[in-house]
DNA sequence: CGACTGCCTTGATCAGGATCAAACGGAAGG
DNA sequence: CCTTCCGTTTGATCCTGATCAAGGCAGTCG
């Protein structure tokens, strides 16, 4: 085991284009000069591979644009996508070299890499980075630990919903709770994707999809284009509690 | 989302009888000497709540010995785990206050805690804390993805088997990939808390229970004693890769 | 233009696990 | 001793979502 993605808080990038600069915001800049001399970019088309699990694993990354997503698969073919990396997002675990899941570009993806040795040994140096990187791996542990409670208890309708109020708080000004007014977005994930994001099979997505559609939950124009008219509507067919109580 | 469990691996903690002293085991003694000196203890019954959802949590702690686990539950009661703590395991996270989910006693529970303030105060001038925390919370994040695994593609048997190998293994010599001979080891869990840890019914699991018996992948004698003959006859039927393929 | 391909929808049937209900067995307590 | 209670087993039935199969709709390429 020794993937991760990490959430870098957009609020930390300041106007910085290049997210993951964040990391170092709080030292001062003479590491964080040292890291902007190691960065390269890698690009990868919708649908290519980034890394295979098992493979070796010498960098970690930010996403810069387009949409990653981890995934186990069993020998038997059963996959499940156990992570969705978005802009700013980060994946790839200091002090480990192999994937343990492969990662897969969703839609056409930019990264910003470091190689890991030297990323580490800035680590060691500076603190803050160290913290830094355990607050947003904290955060990705508690929406993991989300992700399971619907995995495991949620009924299909329960699931979509769930997933379409995620896609479409993030779409509408990110840090909204309960966005106001009609929210309209592009799906990022074909069905299939969306199915081994929620533990179904593409069919039942499907059905699922033209049920809440049916019962003016949301509407679907060009099957990728989804419109939410009333955003609190979706949220109750999520089954979660009504208020998100995020609280510090 | 505010609370977490963070595994201190046994080889830090040498001789020491309370693991979490394993936490500064790299550092100088001196903010050892300050931990010491904040820490305290607390009991729990078994079946007692030590904090419930939403409450206010202004400690971290380890468990000292016992079993502890988290559990997420929906308004109208159905409930998924989302945690299992064992002797060892850190509960609570540094710069939240509010618990996300309950976390509860499953077995008489001794935990061994830090006020939160002075902790994170003790965090920022040792950066190995740091550190360390953010492995044990890589380690976390990697075991939550493979449960995840397990919610949405698993079958029950395959579910069941899953959970009496990670039981099975832990008791074996923690290391162990694959234990070899007959192991035996006692149930910590009641029927419904392996439902709730697998995401089916109690009905579901005491009927698969009985039929890898039937099948004699366990041999079951006093309903909470369990007898593995052969560990990779059951690691078969848990639907995982052959090896455990855990390299660095 | 037609054929092909990828993605999605729809229908019919099946089955794994949930649900509802009853009863068992052992421990604790009067 | 009997009663109660808790955890567990077992049975009968139901239902959600999986599976198998076919067809629709764009976009693309020959």
């Amino acid at each position: 085991m020794s993937l991760h993605t990490l959430k870098l808080a957009p609020q930390d990038c300041g106007d910085c284009p290049i997210r993951h600069r964040a990391v170092c915001a709080r030292c001062d800049g003479q590491e964080l000069a040292k890291l902007e001399e190691m960065k390269y970019y890698r690009s990868f088309e919708a649908g290519q591979n980034v890394v295979w699990s098992g493979d070796r694993m010498d960098f970690v990354a930010s996403v810069v644009s387009g949409i990653a997503s981890l995934t186990q698969t069993m020998e038997d073919g059963r996959r499940q996508m156990v992570g969705l990396l978005l802009p700013s997002d980060f994946v790839g675990r200091p002090g480990r070299t192999m994937a343990p899941y492969d990662v897969t570009a969703t839609t056409d993806l930019v990264m910003c890499c470091f190689r890991r040795k030297p990323f580490e040994e800035m680590m060691s140096v500076t603190p803050h980075v160290a913290q830094r990187l355990l607050e947003m791996t904290l955060d990705e542990l508690d929406a993991a630990r989300e992700w399971m409670l619907l995995l495991g208890r949620k009924t299909a309708r329960e699931k979509i919903a769930s997933l379409l109020s995620i896609l479409a708080r993030r779409d509408a000004g990110l840090k909204a709770r309960a966005p106001k007014g009609a929210i309209s977005f592009e799906l990022p994930l074909t069905r299939e994707e969306m199915a081994d994001y929620l533990g179904l099979t593409l069919e039942t997505v499907s059905r699922q999809m033209n049920a809440l559609k049916r019962d003016g939950v949301v509407e679907l124009e060009e099957k990728r284009r989804i419109v939410v008219p009333n955003f609190d509507r979706l949220a109750e067919e999520t089954g979660d509690d009504a208020d998100g109580g995020y609280l510090s």
